[in-house]
DNA sequence: CTATGGATTCGCT
DNA sequence: GCGAATCCATAGA
């Protein structure tokens, strides 16, 4: 995997195009990251990483390729992979993606058909990804993988559903 | 120790 | 369109 590393606003449209894989309960499903959003070290409010290591957030401050999932809402879990320099925290918010692996466990999963895996939430509940993954490598070959792929023309946005440093646009969309 | 507020989703109006 | 659901780390006393 390469360009995971550096700025994350630059690595991230990198990952636009590549895929992640769960393998999970016996099943396998893969989807093409298609939205993701960059959240910075201690410089970005918005992100977790902005008030230091904490328990909630250590593994954003693992090394680049690391998973960093958290439960939101209370309800939810969120799927990240961590770009930044050890020690500096910093990842990237997968928000969408479209399954090419797996469809039918994800439609089970999620209890429905359509929108499998259109925002943050249904991503992971559709690959089984939970707060156990938390802290996995994403670059080896454990059950979540993430796989290389081509970059693709990308448009960039404000992020969503935070209430700080609203104006960075650090969502990035590929075109369709 | 207690209170608070989310990087969201879904269902009902 | 709006609000409830629901967990727990963080912040404040």
């Amino acid at each position: 995997m390469r360009a995971l590393s550096g700025r994350v606003d630059e690595a991230a449209p990198a990952l636009l195009g590549c895929r992640l894989r769960s393998d999970i309960e016996g099943a396998t499903t893969e989807i093409v990251i298609t939205e993701v959003e960059a959240y910075g070290g201690a410089d970005d409010p918005a992100s977790h990483a902005s008030r230091g290591r904490t328990t909630r957030n250590r593994s954003m401050f693992e090394r680049a390729g690391t998973l960093y999932v958290y439960r939101s809402y209370g309800v939810h879990w969120c799927l990240n992979v961590v770009t930044g320099p050890v020690g500096e925290g910093g990842a990237i918010l997968v928000r969408g993606g479209e399954p090419t692996l797996g469809s039918d466990v994800m439609a089970e999963r999620r209890g429905r058909a359509d929108h499998l895996t259109d925002g943050p939430g249904k991503i992971c509940q559709a690959l089984a990804v939970t707060g156990e993954h938390d802290g996995l490598d994403l670059l080896g070959d454990g059950v979540v993988r993430l796989i290389s792929g081509g970059h693709l023309p990308f448009d960039s946005t404000a992020r969503v559903g935070i209430s700080k440093a609203v104006e960075r646009t650090w969502r990035f969309v590929a075109r369709t």
